[in-house]
Formats: C-alpha cells, structure tokens, sequence
DNA sequence: GCGAAATTTTGGAGCGCTCCAAGATTTTTA
DNA sequence: TAAAAATCTTGGAGCGCTCCAAAATTTCGC
C-alpha cells in the first residue's frame, strides 16, 4: 500500500503537499495539484489512511454497544427489545455522524473486546456480570448503562419496572383475576426453571436488578389483593426461548393471568395458547412488558407495561457522545391495555 | 492520559517493560512487574492504549456495514429484511471475533464516511449509487455488494429474482386470479408513484436491478396466462411507507391478487385490508417477497416468495473477512405457500 | 525593477504503541 | 570463581498521518 510519501516522491513534492491535496485543495496551485492526483493515481494511491489520521487526531468517532445480558449481537437484533435499543442508539450516531460499533463478546472474550474496541464510549446493555463495569471504568471513556444503577459516577438509564409490574397486577386483579402466573427471565443459560407454588423470596429474588425491581412490584400489587407470591408459580426462562409459552401451560395450567417480564415472552404464550386452542383472553389473560412494536401486532394484540425503548437507547448515547457529568435517569412505564387481557373465565372449565 | 513512557517513568523501567507488563507478563520479573503495575494504578493508566496498536498492526479487526439504499441504520433496524441482514453480518463477525461497524451516511456524508471508516472491508447493501462502489474501492479493501452485479472483480451476492416473481404468478394464475396488481418499490424519497394500466415499459423499468428482475420475471409469467404487464396497475412506494397498502386498494380496487416486492409492503396491505374489512385471502390474495420471520407471523400468514436472507448476509461477511478472490453468488428463492394466497372470489363483488 | 506582501510548499515533531536486536543482569555450570 | 547460559530489560525504528512554523516562491504596488 502505498502511503503519502511514496505519492509526493512520485510526484516530486513533499508530503505534506500531498496531504493538503487530499484534505485542503485550495492551498494547492491546481497545476500542481493535478501532478499529485496523476501520481496517486498512477500509485493506486485511494487517498489518506485513516489510521494515520486517528492517531493524531486521537478520537475513532465511534461508540461501541455492548448487548444486553449476554446476548450475541445477531440474537439481540432478533429480540424485539434488543432491536429497538438498536434503532435508539443508531439514531443518535446518525445525527451526530457518529459510528455504532456492535463489540461482541462471548464469556471469554468479552472484556479482552472491551479494551480493545476501536471507540470513544460505550453502552453497555443490561450488565449481568459486574466486571464489565469494572473494565470499561479502566478505560477511562465515557459509558452509559442501561437497567443497573452502578452509582453516582455513572451514567444508568432504567426504568420505573416497579411500577410497572404493579399497574399490571393492579389491572388484571381489577378485572377479577385471582390466579396467576408469572414468567419471569431467567439470566444464565439452560432450560426453564420452575418455582412451584411455596417457593420462598430466596430463590427469587437473586440476580439481576430489573428483574427483582419487577417481581418487588408483583409481589407488593400482589398483596394489595391478599395475594402472596409465594402462592404464586414463576417460571424463569431464557430470552428468546421458544418454549416460554408451552412451559407455562405446563407448569401452571391453573392460571388465569400470565404476568411476563418481555414482550417477547408473552408473544410465545399467545402462540401456544393459539396452538393449544387456549383463548385470549377469554380464558387466559396475557401481559407483556416492554412496550415493543410487535406487541401491537399480535393476535390478539398485546397489552403490556410499554416505556420508550428507543428513546432509552437513544439517550444512552447521546449521553455518551456529549460526555457530560455522569447522569442517572429513570424513565417512566405505562401499561398500555389492548386485547389480551379480559374478564377470567367465571366459571373455571378445565383447561387440558 | 498517561502512556506507556509515563507509567515506564514513574515506575523507573522503559517503556518496553510497561508494555510486556501488559501484553506478556511472563517475561517479567515478578517483583518488578508489580512495581509496574503499582505505578499504572497510581496514575490511573488503564492499559495500552488500542490506537497506538492499531497503527502498529494495521489492521482495525471489524467490518464496516453499509444500509441497503439510503435507509439510515435506524431504519434499516426497523425493517425486517434488514434487521435480518444484520443477523447474519452480526454472525459471521461473532464467529470471527471482529467488530461490526454500522457505517451511516447520509446522501452528503455517505462518501466521506466510506473514505474514513475505521474498518478492513465493507458490506454494502442493495446499493442505488454506483459512486459508493467507486468509493469503496478506491480504499482498496475488501468488500461485497448484496442485490448488485458489479462485475466479476467484485463479490456479489444476489437472489434469482426473476425466478421467485414468476412464481409468484404462476402460482396466482393456478388459483385462477385474472387480475394483478404490483407494489414495486420506490427508490427516491417521496409518495407513492401510481402507473396506472397502459403504462409503458420505460416508466417501470428504469432504476435498480433487483426490482428490473422482479418486473420482468413477473412480466414473462403474466404473458403465460395471456396478460400483458402494461394492463396491470404498479405502484411504487418506499420501503417502509405505511401507507402503501392503502395505495394499493385506492388505486387497483379490481385486483383481486396483489404482488409485492417485500414482506414488510405486503404487511401494510394485510393490515389495510383487515382495517377495510376486506378478506384475505377470500377477496384478495397478497403474496410477500423476501421470507422474513414476520411473514411467518401475521394474520393471516403470509405467502413469500423467500430466501435465506440472514445466510446471505452471512455469506457476504464471510467473503469480506476471508478476502479471497471475488465471486459472484446467485442465492436460490422459493415460494413459500401460506394462507394470504387463494382462489379469487367466483362472483366479482364490488368493493368499496 | 525592487522590496514588501501574499501565497505555496516543506519537513520535523509527535500521536502511543509493538517489535526486536542488543545490552544488562542473574543463574548455572565446570 | 570465572565463563557460559539463561533470563530480563532497554530504547530505537517505524506504523501513516496531521499540524505548523519556517522557507521558498509568486504576486503586487509604486
């Protein structure tokens, strides 16, 4: 690959001479100029290389998103969640001409990734292992999380998820629900985990922030109706896990409210109610929680605890990008009611 | 920010030291490696710094991902055939461990953002300016066009586009359908661009290769079953615009069998024609092209004409990242028989 | 036609790092 | 204990570029 001084030794000029014709024209005779285009040319020269330029320059104008959890990219662009936070954070780079790096991480790789990802800042998607804080903050760039709050010196946006768990009790306990399930996520790998009912807080309430500030909200609205949760079962499966749905029926077949923490997780319970001939809402009412796109266009389509995904991503980056003192927002939720949720069935006919 | 030769400094080693501390710690003493390590922490260096690296290596390790058309990346997230480009690009870059950088750009940016990417090669989508394939090869870096022959020094990788439009037809004319109408895509911004039926080849075939093949594929099969593509309505509507479906019953309210050039317009026509009370597939048969998971999804579900489109993505990263010699790939599509296809209504009520 | 002013061109410094041959130190061997 | 071997540390070269002060050249005014 030829470089800047090979062109202006071709050229018979200096090599600044060549950089200013690739970069300020003006300053260049145009007789000249034309010598040095001839010359790069000839070279198959295809102008300066931006590495160069990077280290001089010293910024990649870049941000890097690491996925939530420990998702690969290609599944989080398949979730329905992980795709809008995309949308969100794509949006903001666009508008300040900015590159998305997606910086994918299996276990082992990932913090090596971290300290070598070409980027001025990153936002870290849900973080489920506590180290990769540890080794962005090592990097000395800004960064921004999302659902965890890793303190005051940290840019976090997260959501009101308390809240929101209890406006969806709160609404099917209003439509008469009594029995109910709850889908939660389960955040290591493997199949669904089942708590039957009797299960105590312990082994619930482990794990990942979000996760707990929604059950904390299902187990309060829960109370309000004379409810305890430990009556209450709760499947913990893996996002994405097309048998979410199936794993419910199976496990729950009592229920008559489905409580989920994903959008996409309830879309697998309708699917299968819609297999099993189980209707929604007539017999089963759904909750989703997320507020995606595809909530909207399910059969029947989805009622779900919905905030601004792609704004939350968007401002994640832009926080960022502009590098300000560190920032902890909550954004709000609002249950969003559509038709899968009704009335339970007044009489309880056995489900198969 | 400190460096290398600061931490070598305050640690009283050279610079070399510092750096084997960091990337081969088993050539140093221990004692003197903590040392070292001790005078990194005091400092707050974070270890080296990947732009020096970088020069030094030459190489970035990622690749660059352009949007098919002038979608923003955004939009591209967005849309189910490019979310499921994306999947497969995030893929083949997972299993490589290398980056995948979402290069945006709009019509003014888009040339300055190829001359500066901070990548080893690209990944174009469907490109409608030729410039950007002159662009990328003036940075003489590996690259691969989706739904573009560029010729033979350039990897390619398209559908047999003709192949899935006449069977698309032949599979409509079978049911009986007499009367067609296309949604073409639009690839200038703007509304809908109605060419009602006597239009002449010229108007429609003018632009993008990709959808020249779909026109003429579903010329030649309209011509088996007698009909001349000149008496059958096309539409073209950007991708992504809501109201193609609405378009279509507006200005072809006598077809009875709808053709489109992707899932996501074939979507917005299911959903008008739910929002019309008109049935499909009882009034209106649509059929889809592309075979993204959401056709799969909708109500009713969607006949496609499909293809792998995460594998061609997939493919195209792997040609970037190996950088051998240029091929030209023609994926396979396949009509994918769903329940938005049918027999045309027997008595030809009219529609409102 | 000459000096001053304006315009063009030059090449060194430096961005932060890795590599590597050579030098310094420690350990082993006879 | 001295020489040989093994181990550890050093600092220069170089990656390709941009910036900038200084030098060279051209243009201008009278």
């Amino acid at each position: 690959m030829p470089t800047l001084d090979d062109v202006g030794l071709a050229a018979g000029v200096s090599r600044g001479t060549v950089s200013n014709v690739f970069n300020r024209p003006e300053l260049v005779r145009p007789e000249l100029r034309e010598r040095v285009e001839a010359a790069a040319r000839a070279l198959g020269y295809g102008g300066p290389d931006p590495k160069g330029r990077l280290l001089k320059e010293g910024r990649f104008n870049a941000i890097g998103f690491m996925p939530p959890g420990a998702y690969a990219i290609a599944e989080m662009v398949r979730s329905p969640y992980g795709r809008e936070l995309l949308m969100g954070a794509a949006s903001a780079c666009d508008a300040a001409g900015a590159t998305l790096s997606l910086v994918n991480g299996t276990d082992e790789t990932r913090m090596a990734s971290i300290r070598e990802a070409l980027v001025d800042g990153f936002i870290l998607g849900n973080v489920v292992d506590i180290d990769v804080v540890a080794s962005v903050k090592r990097r000395r760039l800004p960064f921004a999380i999302l659902e965890s709050d890793a303190g005051a010196d940290v840019n976090s946006i997260r959501i009101d998820a308390r809240s929101g768990a209890i406006a969806a009790v709160r609404h099917l306990a209003r439509l008469g629900h009594k029995r109910f399930a709850i889908l939660s996520i389960r955040r290591t790998v493997g199949p669904a985990i089942v708590h039957r009912p009797g299960h105590t807080d312990r082994a619930l309430m482990a794990g990942f922030a979000l996760d707990h500030q929604r059950l904390q909200g299902f187990e309060a609205a829960l109370a309000e109706a004379s409810l305890s949760i430990a009556d209450v079962p709760v499947i913990e499966t893996t996002p994405g896990d097309p048998h979410a749905g199936s794993a419910v029926f199976d496990h729950c077949p009592q229920a008559t409210a489905i409580m989920t923490m994903s959008d996409w997780q309830a879309i697998t319970v309708l699917d299968e109610a819609r297999r099993r001939g189980i209707d929604v809402p007539g017999q089963v009412s759904v909750v989703g929680f997320d507020g995606t796109a595809e909530a909207a266009r399910t059969m029947p389509s989805l009622t779900t605890v919905a905030h601004d995904i792609v704004g939350k991503a968007r401002l994640a980056a832009e926080m960022v990008l502009e590098n300000g003192s560190p920032r902890q927002v909550v954004m709000p939720v609002e249950l969003v009611v559509r038709g899968s949720t009704g009335k339970p069935p007044s009489a309880f006919p056995a489900r198969k």
